[in-house]
DNA sequence: CCATGTGAATACTTTCACAGCC
DNA sequence: GGCTGTGAAAGTATTCACATGG
């Protein structure tokens, strides 16, 4: 009775894909989305891989997760893949979004154009600053954090942004979750706890920066570490 | 005169910092930053692995590739460790970075508040919508792209921020890259080719909602799982 | 004692290389 | 012949568990 999480049940059932799989999956779709435009109907696994910028094996081995939807010697069918990857990733309906936080950067993503092709909708704008509540933004007028409860449940809404401060994070989490919310998307700087059941991804501009700043060091003191490495 | 750190190449020299590592180090120093603002002088590696919301001997491997800063039976002084990370992510100085893009997101990461106490400075402002240009955004007036390789050597300026839409990223990498950058972060949803030794890094907003909703949509299909598993 | 620092064990990911099928 | 799909190998990352030393 051991709980599988290996990548195939013993019945052959396609389940459970690996974490580094589910994250490229979105790419592949953006990938095929690029070659479909193109007039491209059949590509090889090869071509698939170029434009989605990793390797071959790669990808072939990603997509085996889902299941056998090549054809040997020749490729995959550019509309058919396309088809199997958005049903897999849940693409198949579109995802209402609440987002939290209407200062810069959550006016910024309720403007961004790139959500609605991938299946992402912005439904909500919730802010608990009370100069904030009844603008417009992007069409979209902004609501007190109050009516978080009743938005979530009116409109059907599992998924939150936190576009707040780090100081108030955990506050529209604890709020979020409260209201129904099970999957966060969280740009504040800061951690934030949530029960079981509840996903959490966190985006950190600071440390994306942070770690190609890391980089760029070590570039510059190659000389003054290659003596060191020789030394030791 | 061993100063090697953890992983080791066949010849017994020591490598980089692991990549996974890497990344988590902003987030230690975030931890220790709060901490050094409650005044806590000294801290074992649970609390801190707590603060940072990761698991004590995953934090103790990391601060192992950077050296022994801790005491046995003790743990660790605060401001030390916090200087010692600081020191290895080249965080002693700020890192200038140009931001090229000013819509709604570009916009909102000049005025990000987090990037000023993680040594990170918005130095420059580019577009290339003529409207843009000369306008003031956060205190910084927007500069033409024509200005880029001028504005990147004049401020020793080597990391470069893409905020623009999808079809002009290439583009601007190809710009940046030829004013002299060699460390970019790319927010716009398209895959950039850069020479060898650039670093790119890629945050795409789009593709994080995505990988929530293919957790959100197995959440509540579990019950047709749940048979499945138990049958296996 | 007690918490660090680290080999060894485990888990996950990527890559290789080739059998299998069109 | 050519490309998929996949075991097996190699490479990383995480976790365990304990020797080590303040």
């Amino acid at each position: 009775m051991t709980i599988l999480r290996s990548p195939r049940l013993a019945d052959g059932t396609a389940r459970g894909i690996p974490d580094a799989t589910v994250a490229r999956l979105p790419v592949y779709l953006r990938a095929l989305n690029a070659l479909a435009e193109q007039g491209v109907l059949s590509c090889a696994s090869g071509e698939l891989a170029e434009q989605a910028g990793v390797n071959p094996a790669k990808l072939r081995k990603d997509l085996s997760y889902l299941g056998s939807y090549g054809t040997r010697g020749v490729g995959y069918d550019v509309e058919y893949l396309r088809y199997q990857i958005a049903r897999e990733m849940g693409q198949t309906q579109d995802w209402d979004v609440v987002i939290v936080g209407v200062g810069n950067l959550g006016s910024a993503l309720s403007a961004y154009q790139g959500f609605s092709t991938r299946g992402i909708r912005v439904a909500a704008l919730v802010d608990a600053d009370p100069s904030r509540v009844g603008t417009e933004v992007s069409g979209i007028v902004v609501s007190p954090v109050e009516q978080l409860r009743a938005i979530v449940a009116e409109r059907c809404i599992s998924i939150g942004v936190i576009a707040t401060p780090g100081e108030a994070a955990q506050e529209v989490a604890d709020r979020l979750v409260e209201a129904g919310i099970t999957s966060i998307l969280n740009f504040a700087p800061a951690l934030v706890q949530v029960p079981d059941g509840v996903d959490v991804r966190k985006v950190d501009l600071s440390i994306e920066l942070q770690i190609l700043a890391y980089h760029e060091q070590r570039k510059t003191s190659t000389t003054s570490r290659a003596v060191k490495e020789v030394g030791a």
